[in-house]
This record gives structure tokens, C-alpha cells and sequence, in this order.
DNA sequence: AATTTGCACAACCGCACCGCC
DNA sequence: GGGCGGTGCGGTTGTGCAAAT
């Protein structure tokens, strides 16, 4: 079956949609519903295909859609439900209320995928500086915490500058930044063992990242917390790559009662 | 200041699926 | 059961804007 395109006929506007056209769009939904696609630009006096008509509508005008930027955890609920089901971005955009497909399908591909890049070969940078042997870079390969540190959300500067304790003494770190980083001689000499005795993330990360930023109390952190947890904590989320991620990891390693002398990884 | 480049997002295209006749 | 029309979905492209040169 070969159906001629929806905007075949002539005289159909394409493009951007105008403020004037969304009002008349707006209005005739409101007032009549959408029932049929095709006939709706006719009768709403549109020069626009209902294929058109539907994706604005979907996409832009409906009232339940959620504007702004997408917080921490939404991304991170698209990186898992990504993780368990694919490009299925409708499903995906089901569980995320107020946010459509197109939306998630976007975010996907300018920031998330490009963060999942930039994880994996900060994963590979550190597993490399761990005498761990990995040739490869596959995901599937890395020991479980590791490759969900890698599919982890990475919380960006500004996230930061609001949990900050500005008593917490920092920059000692902020010389380890960036694509020139050596993490041979940056970071210490980590056992493999170390891993096997981190905590797994999965279920815990975010309650724990939370229960830890609450804490305002510098020795109720230190009872509650292992140091080591928050270094977890930082790979699960992030692959610490700017100056202020650093900062911020570092804070709450302190605050657990982390060593300072680890300051000079 | 002008031009180029890169990014983010809106919109389009084509195919698949579903329900109706 | 098969044809047809409507809709949904995912991939891709186009456009506007800001940053870089």
C-alpha cells in the first residue's frame, strides 16, 4: 500500500508554526476536541495538514506539558529507562509526566548520549590508572557499579553551587580537571578489592546522596557515612569532569570524614 | 563588526500498527 | 481475510540562536 504524503496537496503551510496559529489551533481543541486529524485543520481554517496539526498539539500546545529544563532525576529516569527499554522514547516519555517523546528524544541525543561518551571513557581513563585490564570499552564488560556509574546522570555546576557547605574548605582538587588529567599519578593506588566493597548503587545512590546532603551536622555525617561511599557516589552520578564536580565530590567526602590527605589524589 | 561554527529544539518524513468496513 | 484510513512512533532534517573566531 502506497499512500500519498499527508501534505501532498498544494497551498498546505509548512514550517514553523505562528503564535496566530497556535491560538487558532488552541481554541478549536478546547472547543471541539481533535476527533479526526485529517478534518481538523479544515474545519479549525488552517493551512496545515492534520499530521501537523497533531504534532504541534502533542508536542507544544497541550496544557499538560511540562516546560524547562529537565531536573536530575528525570534524566536519570531516562538513562535507566533507556537502559531497560531502548529508543522506545513514547514509552519512555509515559513514565516522565508532562513531557512528551519528541522532548526526551532531544535530550537524549544533545546531552545524555554525549555524557554516556564522555563516562564510559572516563571509566575506561580510571580503570586504566587501576592496573585493572580492560581492552575493551564496552559497558557490558565493566563491573556492574561501574558500567551504572557510567550510564549515571552527571549533575551539572549549577547543581552544585546550592548544596556547597562554604565551611567545608575546597579547592585543593581543582587542579585535577580536564582531557590532560593524568589519573596515573592523580589518583592513588586503588586496590581491585575496592570495588567489591563499595556498596552497589543501583537502588541506593540517590537516597543516599540525599540522606548524606542532609545531614547538617559534620560528625552525625562522619557516624553515618563511609567516605569510600561518597567516592562511589561520585562515579555512580558523575564522571567528575569540571573543576566545580570536583569541588562537590570532595565536599562530601570530607563530610563523611573523608581524608584530607586524599586531597592530593 | 562580520562571519563561521556548534548546539538545542521544533518540525517533518516515512513506516508500522490498529481498527473499521 | 484483506483493503483502507487514521494515528503513533522513531529517525532525521531544518531553523534559530549563541558562542567562537
Amino acid at each position: 500500500m502506497v499512500r500519498a504524503p499527508c501534505c501532498e496537496k498544494m497551498g498546505l503551510k509548512r514550517g514553523p508554526w505562528t503564535s496566530e496559529e497556535d491560538k487558532v489551533l488552541v481554541s478549536h481543541i478546547e472547543k471541539n476536541g481533535h476527533g479526526n486529524w485529517r478534518a481538523l485543520p479544515k474545519q479549525a481554517g488552517l493551512l496545515r495538514c492534520g499530521k501537523s496539526c497533531r504534532l504541534r498539539w502533542t508536542n507544544y500546545l497541550r496544557p499538560d506539558i511540562k516546560r524547562g529544563n529537565f531536573s536530575r532525576e528525570e534524566e536519570e529516569t531516562i538513562i535507566k529507562l533507556h537502559e531497560m527499554l531502548g529508543n522506545r522514547w513514547s514509552a519512555i516519555a509515559a513514565k516522565l509526566p508532562g513531557r512528551t517523546d519528541n522532548e526526551i528524544k532531544n535530550v537524549w541525543h544533545t546531552h545524555l548520549k554525549k555524557r554516556l561518551k564522555q563516562n564510559q571513557a572516563n571509566t575506561e581513563t580510571i580503570l586504566q590508572s587501576t592496573n585493572c585490564n580492560s581492552n575493551s570499552t564496552d559497558l557490558d564488560v565493566l563491573p556492574s557499579h561501574q558500567a551504572y556509574a557510567s550510564m549515571s546522570p552527571q549533575p551539572s555546576s549549577s547543581d552544585f553551587s546550592s548544596v556547597t557547605d562554604a565551611s567545608v574548605t575546597t579547592n585543593s582538587m581543582s587542579h585535577v580537571k580536564g582531557d590532560d588529567m593524568d589519573l596515573s599519578e592523580s589518583f592513588p593506588e586503588i586496590d581491585e578489592s575496592l570495588w567489591s566493597e563499595l556498596p552497589l548503587a543501583e537502588t541506593t545512590t540517590s537516597n543516599m546522596l540525599s540522606d548524606l546532603l542532609a545531614v547538617t551536622d559534620e560528625s552525625q555525617a562522619q557516624s553515618q557515612f563511609n567516605p569510600l561511599e561518597t567516592v562511589e557516589l561520585g562515579y555512580n552520578y558523575d564522571s567528575i569532569s569540571t573543576d566545580d564536580d570536583m569541588d562537590f565530590w570532595y565536599n562530601l567526602f570530607i563530610r563523611a570524614g573523608g581524608s584530607a590527605e586524599l586531597s592530593e589524589f
